[in-house]
DNA sequence: CAAATAGTGTCTGTTAGACAATATACT
DNA sequence: AGTATATTGTCTAACAGACACTATTTG
């Protein structure tokens, strides 16, 4: 097996052919509701329909700088914004028939931004734009890409538990209220404002103060809030579990 | 970019040649230690290297076939025994310079086996074995496959957290001891056995009585231990924390 | 002033972990 | 008999979640 491994390798044609592209579950949130970065497909196959920003991943680059490279295409970001953005593996995807043109394995991205502005429609890129995911159930999507973004949506909810990346929803200095609401968004229900305050600032390496506060409190009344960066922590310990979902559990 | 893609898609040539292939994490319990199946490279690169097992994904398969199927060639198993065995995707690994003769991106996947004959020797595999993983800092593995195997060891400690795969380490029917020691193996410590054992089977769905026991105790004394099989349950909750590693976390 | 919000205090039920105790079965 | 092991009991500290309360700011 791997003496064939070996022979075939020296000439790629011998190869069933594949191809092998990156694409990017990109999430931020804008205006209180969770959004999801799509382009519009201007050819077949699956023309007209939306799908998550993609390509073939470049014969010298990784495939995590393939993905950067990709957000950055449909973003128009570049520099500082671009590097803040979390962005990890989700994982790969490479039925057979999922591209009816060839065999397509799909590595697939997870990104988390911050607002930003809406992408560029003067690049190169084709109409993208960032989707509220609830209305996600209305939008044909090209090849599997409804099953990445749901896999996308549900890595992210998880990650929220055991790691600190909520923060990386947000500027570099928030509010606890703020980070609060990264969750509610993400998870889709409130939470007890009293308690997950205590939570989050007791564990530690979550957040830090900055000393600061902000310059007006809320719009329709109430303290100003003090402000935090992100702590040092990679996992937090104890984690921000989400409330008990025992019907999911079986 | 994606009009690029449509049209570049018909001709393969015109693509980067990419090869994709499925790699193995397959891990075991043998005589209270933790082994990974291992295949000795008999051809270069990385000639008398060990590796993982796996190969170039086949034309008509899945990703998770291709990886299962890799899983029976070196295991030589079949049928139930190779049902039983857990496997899932891991990640995927695509620097472009990992394989000196071409670009691959290799999907590795994990798997957790119940202790398993030696590899069949007659097949047409190369020689396979199960080295216990404390031996692996001794070995010279090829390609990028200790990265691979650092991130299947550490998922596999992490999935013993919040899953019952510990589950399928052992046979159909088990002792709580048993599972213990499981735990113990993969998590590299000790746990305490009166603990353990109620937390256990305090765990909704985790296992359930089989109503029958061992027919012998211990080999140095003790009582008869009950039997138990795998629960209903896919995720544990409250999940099995491993003690804090507060040093791991920062 | 009325309403909203940031942040803290308190209480209760649950859980993790240390430690102890008991009963069973091996050599 | 002596020892190891399975299983259960008890206690304590930590934690999650419910609820209440105070102080602060906006309109």
């Amino acid at each position: 097996m791997n003496e064939q491994e070996f022979l075939a390798a020296y000439d790629p044609r011998d190869h069933p052919a594949v191809a092998v592209t990156v694409d990017v579950v990109a999430l931020t949130i804008r205006e209180g509701a969770l959004h999801l970065l799509l382009v519009r497909r201007g050819a077949p196959p699956f023309e007209g329909h939306s799908a998550l920003p993609g390509g073939f991943v470049h014969p010298d680059e990784d495939l995590i700088a393939g993905a950067r490279r990709e957000l950055a295409e449909e973003t128009g970001l570049g520099g500082e914004r671009l590097r803040r953005i979390h962005l990890e593996q989700l994982g790969s995807y490479g039925a057979p028939d999922r591209d009816p043109r060839m065999r397509v394995v799909s590595v697939a991205h997870l990104a988390f931004a911050p607002d930003l502005p809406d992408p560029a429609a003067g690049s190169d890129a084709e109409e993208a734009l960032w989707l509220p995911v609830s209305a996600l159930a209305s939008r044909q999507l090209a090849f599997d890409h409804a099953r990445v973004i749901e896999d996308g949506l549900e890595r992210a909810r998880s990650k929220l538990e055991y790691t600190p990346l909520a923060t990386r929803f947000l500027d570099a200095e928030f509010t606890v209220t703020e980070l609060r609401a990264v969750y509610e968004t993400v998870w889709g229900h409130p939470l007890h404002p009293g308690n997950f305050h205590r939570k989050v600032l007791s564990v530690p390496g979550f957040v830090e103060s900055t000393g600061a506060s902000t310059e007006r409190g809320g719009s329709r009344g109430g303290p100003r809030a003090k402000l935090y960066r992100a702590g040092d922590a990679r996992l937090l310990h104890p984690a921000l579990l989400r409330p008990a979902r025992e019907e999911t559990v079986r």
